[in-house]
RNA sequence: UGGGGCGUCGCCAAGCGGUAAGGCACCGGAUUUUGAUUCCGGCAUACGGAGGUUCGAAUCCUCCCGCCCCAG
């Protein structure tokens, strides 16, 4: 048995088949890049998610248009055989329906998880086995490491990048097979490191919004798959006091202060619960906001023996993690009790677990609902 | 048509003779591989209208218009 090489197989890298997936973007390229420099053997693979058409003029896009162009020259240049697949179907019942149906029911999806978690570690690990590759490589700022029970998944040394979040529904099989070689570098390193490699995407700007929304107009696009979710309401205060019209509870998320076109009031108004059912947006202080009590659904645990257990939680990608109590439940459910209580936690959106004080992700799940620190209605 | 009160940015609201606070809403930007949040910036040459007093008024006076309240 060969020692291991740099991806943890013991193969000499030019027996070690990767598949990369390339988005168009200059961190998958890098990535690829840097494996091929490696000496691997690199195989690269895009996926066509949706409309080409609509999606060739757009920027900061993603996996559509130019952006499959992009991928295409890179491997060329990089001299790797490179492959486009054509996944739109795959990816508007997986990842688009799901979005406007978590929308429709008053919920705030996140079809960057889902796309994660349903196409580019479901699909795109199958593909790549087929392929013949013993490990399939993605751009995203990660880590991942070999622990005593198998492989970890941690965040990324550059914090400020980190991506754990929207990786959480890796599943331990899965990061038994993939690989992040852009987990320990700096973004600036990476940008570097694209001209340096001379890869024509060096410049190119980081994609952001959701790749399949034109204009970040969401709504819209959910208005369009599910004409009756756009229903108008009422938008009503925690007692139930009518205090304004909306059009349509997709407008909004939890949290959400813009919007509401409420005036008059000494403090802003926060979306506090949306009522679907209803039509419904219910409105309140600040303070309302503040959850304790999580519950959580569909649940992906990175741990060995996922007894009660104490961690830190982030219930959004852009804040640091918070002090909590897991409790798991049976049918992949999961109790989460934020001990100072966080704010605005939505429906639809992700609760993923760290290790406190530490790096590595312990796991996550989907919100299913979320508790009030104190009684409100 | 007797008495009293009030009319300042889309909404709420300071100011009470010295040259228009603030909040909400809205708009723009930054941040952000979700949606949000947050942050920064913008937002009444103008104070119901018309006159008058004054070096100077949203602030004082007069009249008018509108609204509210209490009496008739």
């Amino acid at each position: 048995m060969n020692a291991a090489n740099s991806l943890g197989i013991s193969k000499s890298p030019q027996n070690t088949r990767v598949v990369v997936a390339m988005s168009g973007g200059v961190d998958s390229s890098v990535a690829a890049a840097l494996l091929r420099r490696d000496g691997y053997d690199v195989v690269g693979v895009t996926l066509q998610l949706y409309d080409h058409g609509a999606a060739i003029r757009k920027k900061h896009a993603c996996c559509a248009g130019q952006d499959i162009h992009d991928a295409r020259n890179v491997a060329e240049r990089m001299g790797i055989p490179h492959y486009v697949l054509d996944y739109e179907e795959r990816f508007r019942k997986a990842v688009i329906d799901d979005f406007a149906d978590a929308y429709a029911r008053g919920e705030t999806p996140i079809p960057c998880v889902r796309c994660n978690e349903r196409v580019k570690f479901a699909d795109l690990v199958v593909l790549a086995k087929e392929l013949g590759a013993d490990a399939l490589a993605t751009g995203h700022y990660v880590r991942r490491s070999e622990g005593a029970n198998g492989p970890e998944l941690h965040v990324a040394a550059d914090s400020s990048r980190d991506q754990s979040y929207f990786l959480f529904k890796t599943t331990a099989e899965q990061l038994a097979f993939v690989r992040f070689p852009l987990g320990g570098l700096e973004k600036r390193d990476v940008r570097s490191l694209a001209s340096e490699l001379g890869l024509s995407v060096a410049d190119k700007p980081d994609s952001q919004d959701i790749c399949f929304v034109p204009n970040g107009d969401y709504a819209s696009v959910v208005q369009r798959l599910r004409p009756d979710a756009a229903m108008p309401g009422d938008i009503v205060d925690l007692e139930g006091r009518v205090l304004g019209r909306h059009d349509g509870v997709i407008h909004f998320t939890v949290g959400q202060r813009k919007g509401l076109g409420l005036s008059g009031n000494g403090a802003p108004l926060f979306v506090i619960k949306l009522d679907a059912a209803r039509a419904r947006v219910v409105v309140g202080p600040r303070e309302a906001l503040r959850i304790r009590t999580i519950d959580l659904q569909e649940v992906n645990w990175l741990l060995p023996y996922p007894d009660a257990f104490e961690c830190a939680v982030k219930v959004r990608s852009t804040r640091a993690p918070v002090a909590a109590r897991v409790t798991p439940r049976e049918g992949g459910r999961a109790r989460v009790e934020i001990f100072a209580g966080e704010e605005a936690v939505a429906p639809g959106q992700a609760c993923v677990f760290y290790e406190a004080g530490g790096t590595r992700v312990l796991g996550g799940g989907w919100i299913a609902s979320a508790k009030p620190a104190r009684a409100a209605a």
